[in-house]
DNA sequence: CTTGAGTCTGTACCTAAGTACAGGGTATAA
DNA sequence: TTATACCCTGTACTTAGGTACAGACTCAAG
């Protein structure tokens, strides 16, 4: 049988990588539901960890704790259901034109570090702004 | 001929999309350098344009303010190029590994919105976390 | 020559996501 | 039983990246 509850504030934040007031700060934004307390303090349970590293990731690829929540919230509730698949689809093609801007930005860094690099032209053709305008070429969405 | 510095700020702001009081912020950050003035007038060139432009993209794809200044501050001095040489690289990796994490959470969005999706199925193998859960057992990088 | 749009400097304000006390209570190990 | 390492609530502060005035000046069209 699986234990729960077992983690306080403390240790729940160290499993997850992160502060204390941070947990708490998770709590006062609702990311993280009030858990049950014993004598004031608060027990955590082991899916309270999964949250709050799956949180860290997400904001690692450009969630903010708004949309965290909205994905979070989601519980059984089919009303909910097809929002948040609407915006888990709305995500979907967000990534994917992240990814693309991702790999042009990497695409023109590589250029400018061989530009750069070679230590026997002094500066010339080692420009960022050419090395990226290259790229932009064959890119949209500036200049709209 | 190129004719040089024909922008005022506003138009500037325009070109790049931005508010004005924002270019006035890069001003304040040193992003831009100051432009030559005519009346207290400022007034831009094709190059300025192109730099918020620059601004605007590194920092779409996760650049803070201040790595782009030391992007920028680049010219010519070969005692900072290879310290710029060194953050491009390093950025070059720092990316790689951003369009690893956008993968792997495309993938689990993408799973959860099957699993979510279908009407039939109410919430059973609808589980957010879980589907994370799958994608981060080939990822190291959590659990440090 | 007036009028309205654009610009100037300077200061103040805003949001997101924490981070840091202060002043107190609790738990556990020596 | 006392020390010390946690925990509690509440409030205030911080940083990044803008955004919004106020009060005055300038430029271009009619």
């Amino acid at each position: 049988m699986k234990q729960t509850n077992t983690f306080t504030i403390g240790s729940l934040a160290k499993s997850a990588n992160v502060g204390v007031q941070t947990i708490r700060f998770y709590q006062r934004k609702a990311i993280l539901r009030q858990p049950p307390k014993r004598n004031g303090f608060r027990y955590y349970s082991d899916e309270d960890v999964r949250i709050v590293r799956l949180v860290k990731k997400l904001q690692g690829v450009g969630f903010s704790l708004d949309e965290i929540k909205e994905f979070l919230v989601f519980k059984t509730c089919s009303k909910s259901r097809l929002l948040v698949k609407q915006k888990t689809t709305d995500k979907v093609v967000e990534i994917k034109q992240k990814i693309i801007e991702l790999q042009s930005t990497l695409k023109a860094l590589e250029k400018f570090s061989r530009a750069c690099g070679s230590s026997s032209n002094n500066s010339i053709g080692c420009d960022l702004l050419d090395c990226f305008d290259n790229e932009w070429k064959c890119c949209k969405k500036l200049n709209p």
